[in-house]
RNA sequence: GGCCCGGUAGUUCAGUUGGUUUAGAACGCCAGCCUGUCACGCUGGAGGUCGUGGGUUCGAGCCCCAUCCGGGUCGCCA
């Protein structure tokens, strides 16, 4: 049995010379600067320390060891002749009087360098990931997203929430995202599902007479992958309160947040309370998205009656929307990969045109828009020395290829982005209906669980379309964070809710049994949200991928590449579960 | 499933219009040297089915077709 540590790789200053101390760690780097003389540098979580060797005997035990060999090092603490103000412990050395290896690394060449992981292929990253995390630089995210999510659980609980934990195993839920099915043993046939949200469960806790829930909640979907979104399971701080309004919510996410995102961030300015509301129609019109980054001060015009009958095909008949970037001092080259970068992201085309040192229109479409040089100018603003990227189609496209437009022209044009910040904002009002793309019928716009604005009475006489749901969402700096609403608890509207999109009682009551059940016994009103955990820390952190703020992510494909999952199973298994897989050609 | 980009040494990459015997560099690895390094340094060495399979050509890492894998994106994610 080797001795037990006496201090940690990060925790040696000059007072400890002449201490005798052990350490345990890795061996990172052995320098041999000279015969029988060198370093060592060893490295545990809290940092790392340097050991000097001056025998042969120490050296040779050093020189038969790889590289990220874990050891015990007994020696004693000595102040360094030359001094590394860089590192922690960089004024101290240890002079080693016994060596231990404690786990042998049997490989003298790793998948990757250890502090090099971040740049290494990301399947062998995956793969190695205990070694990947080796590297502080990858590891610090780890650490971040524990400080994160204990500082959101204080604050929850000083809010008078209660953290309650929801079933894993459940049922299947009709609507949503697919589901990940687990077999029952016990009932052949049947299934669980992994749960896409506790959504129905905190909405039974309010029912069961709990007045404030929140959980830092597992989430089940089998959906594709994106950067900022990771496949199969994520996290969501998942809140609920009841006799609540939708104001009530956001007061308590505009108090719990900009404190840990300002106290952990990268940047260490954070919108205050009350964070910006914008209409879902005025985020559309205005910034081309439902979730816009409002550190870039650009925004949309819609200038469809000015372009009208121009000549330029794309324009005849469709919605156009414009930005326009004053003292654009950018490169033909520029303007060439900003439009196909936003093809590429969006699928539609943008053209463009300038204006010259007169305020002529020039270049790009210019020839098509020459007549109309004074109403663009007077709709735009436009001055000498102007850029303008438009985007035409369908509304919709149109307001999303601008959106997107906007979005690179303020990430990449000088002066047009103050970056360095946090800005929040709840995008409100979202339509309750929509006319489904595939469908033409009628069909609920985001969740079925909302309430209509202006309840019972809204449903009963006005427009489906122009009816608004309290529904809301988190946004911060182009990252949709979250998704909420207040709730509708009542039978009688959610019946009148469901019966606009062609479904009666009989579906509600089979779709969502125990809830509507519940409510039908007295419910109180409620509203919740459920801000990304994962996303807010990617933000906090400053990080493109989502994967680098996951302990053990999988990968775009949903594999779990160092686990090996998904895997084949026994056939004993599957025929406990009453399964039999069917192979497809 | 569609589109875009990529796959060359253990790792990260370069490789010109298809043409110079043996496909290069850096890091890592191995051997030797080196007494104050800390991205140690110096000298030497090993290491490659150029993702895979076809094709065009006198000649393919490079061109064509197919296919596999990865990343991004659209669909999708109530």
């Amino acid at each position: 049995m080797t001795q037990s540590r006496t201090h940690d790789c990060g925790q040696l200053r000059l007072a400890d010379a002449g201490k005798r101390v052990t350490l345990a760690g890795w061996v990172e780097n052995v320098r041999e600067v000279g015969s029988n003389f060198g370093f060592v540098v060893l490295r545990d979580f809290y940092g790392t320390t340097q050991i000097v060797v001056e025998t042969e005997e120490m050296m040779k035990a050093f020189r038969a060891m790889n590289k990220e060999t874990t050891v015990s090092v007994t020696g004693v603490v000595r102040e360094r002749e030359s001094k590394n103000p860089r590192q922690a412990t960089g004024e101290i050395e240890v002079v080693p009087e016994s060596v231990a290896v404690l786990g042998k690394c049997r490989y003298n060449q790793l998948p990757f360098e250890i502090n090099k992981s971040r740049e290494a292929d990301e399947n062998a990253r995956l793969k190695y990931r205990y070694l990947d995390l080796r590297n502080p630089e990858v590891k610090k995210n780890i650490v971040l997203r524990s400080n994160v999510v204990a500082a959101l659980r204080s604050a929850m609980t000083a809010h008078g929430f209660l953290e309650i934990t929801t079933p894993i195993l459940t049922s299947s839920s009709p609507e949503g995202a697919r589901d990940y099915l687990v077999p029952s043993r016990n009932h052949p046939g049947k299934f669980y599902a992994l749960p896409q949200a506790p959504q129905q469960f905190k909405q039974l806790l309010m029912a069961s007479g709990f007045d404030r829930y929140f959980q830092i909640a597992p989430c089940f979907r089998d959906e594709d992958a994106r950067a900022d979104r990771s496949p199969g399971e994520f996290y969501q701080l998942d809140m609920e309160m009841a006799f609540a309004s939708q104001d009530d919510v956001f007061a308590v996410l505009e108090d719990v947040l900009p404190p840990v995102f300002a106290r952990f961030g990268k940047y260490s300015r954070a919108s205050a309370a009350p964070f910006r509301r914008i209409a879902y129609r005025d985020a559309m019109e205005l910034y081309g998205s439902d979730k816009p980054d409002l550190r870039i001060d650009l925004t949309l015009c819609d200038i469809t009656a000015e372009v009208q009958g121009c000549g330029f095909a794309p324009f005849e008949g469709a919605e156009v929307r414009a930005v326009a970037v004053p003292d654009f001092d950018q490169s033909r080259k520029f303007i060439d990969k900003l439009c196909a970068d936003v093809e590429v992201q969006t699928g539609s085309k943008v053209c463009w045109f300038r204006t010259d040192e007169t305020g002529a229109l020039t270049g790009g479409v210019s020839k098509y828009l020459a007549d109309r040089r004074e109403a663009l100018t007077r709709k735009l603003g436009l001055a000498p020395g102007a850029f303008v990227g438009m985007a035409a189609g369908k509304k919709t496209v149109a307001q999303k290829t601008a959106g997107v437009l906007r979005k690179l022209l303020g990430a990449s044009v000088p002066g047009h982005m103050d970056a360095e910040r946090y800005e929040f904002c709840w995008i409100v009002d979202f339509p309750m209906y929509e006319i489904g793309e595939e469908s033409g019928q009628l069909e609920f716009c985001h969740n079925p669980f909302s309430m209509p604005q202006g309840g019972l009475e809204a449903l009963e006489k006005q427009d489906p379309l122009e009816i608004l749901a309290y529904q809301y969402d988190l946004v911060c700096n182009g990252v949709e964070l979250s998704s909420g609403a207040v709730r509708n608890h009542e039978p009688e509207i959610m019946v009148k809710a469901f019966s606009l999109v062609g479904l009666g009682e009989d579906d509600v009551r089979a779709k969502f049994p125990a809830m509507y059940n519940a409510f039908c016994y007295g419910a109180p009103p409620h509203a919740g949200i459920a801000p990304g955990v994962d996303r807010m820390v990617m933000l906090i952190a400053g990080e493109e991928s989502i994967r680098e703020v996951i302990p053990f992510p999988m990968n775009k494909n949903a594999q779990d590449l160092m686990m090996g999952a998904p895997s084949a199973v026994d056939p004993k298994q599957l025929s406990d579960v009453h399964i039999a897989v069917v192979r497809e050609e």
